[in-house]
DNA sequence: AAATTTATTGAGAATAATTCTTGATATTGG
DNA sequence: CCAATATCAAGAATTATTCTCAATAAATTT
């Protein structure tokens, strides 16, 4: 853990809003005014690869950086551009509704919602 | 529908292996050799946006293809590459399975599974 | 059928996100 | 303390994709 990986983790912990690498850049840039945007790629690949970080892809777009570690999904809101995680309901897991593999060992689950909130 | 996207679509449903825009090119170009591959991404854009294909992005690698219109999974190998389609449990879906948010109307889900298959 | 409009193709340039390269700078174990 | 190793940071390079635009093709109007 050096001081570049500490506060990206921390600005990541501090507003789970799954900001990309470039919102992280610039926010870390408020303490560490020297970081660069290739170190904060290196600091997030660091934390992802061991496991305090989840990386999440949608659509192309650039990747954003998740600090909720359960297994969760994302809900990526059209209107706003917002995503939030979406838990599991207890004890359930996608086994429970797809027909995996015949021996299939899962490693990784990826699972992106594209929709909006609609108001009450 | 173009010949080239007669072409395009033909190519996908003929092999299911969720080819990569460039994988498309290559085979189209077997029957049309003069096409060029912004042709290729300009067919498949058509194709998915009228909603004959999906689109199936994973990890930040290039984007495949998939004519199976079926709401459904992927299982990405992690040994050999390969892709293949998983589906839901008859009467399944998500919602069974995920705490979504309150009022989000879903529009389009996305799930990709990384692991291995282990031979019995 | 000719003329006009509209959409598509394809070649190459442009873009965006990320990765690579490399020298400088830290850090750590002996 | 010092050699070995890892990390940082600046800019170049890469990759997948999108954009631009002139040429072509198709459809619609006259």
């Amino acid at each position: 853990m050096t001081p570049q990986r500490q506060e990206v983790y921390r600005m990541l912990l501090e507003k789970r809003d799954h900001p990309s690498a470039n919102d992280v850049f610039m926010r870390v840039r408020g303490r560490l005014p020297y970081i660069s945007l290739a170190t904060v790629y290196n600091c997030l690949e660091a934390l992802v690869e061991h496991g305090l970080v989840k990386q999440v892809n949608f659509e192309r777009g650039s990747s954003r950086y998740c600090p909720n570690l359960e297994v969760h999904g994302h809900f990526h809101d059209a209107n706003c551009g917002g995503i939030v995680d979406v838990k599991f309901k207890p004890g359930m897991t996608l086994a429970d509704v797809l027909e995996l593999p015949e021996g299939a060992v899962i490693h990784d689950v990826e699972i992106n919602l594209r929709g909006q909130l609609v108001l009450a």
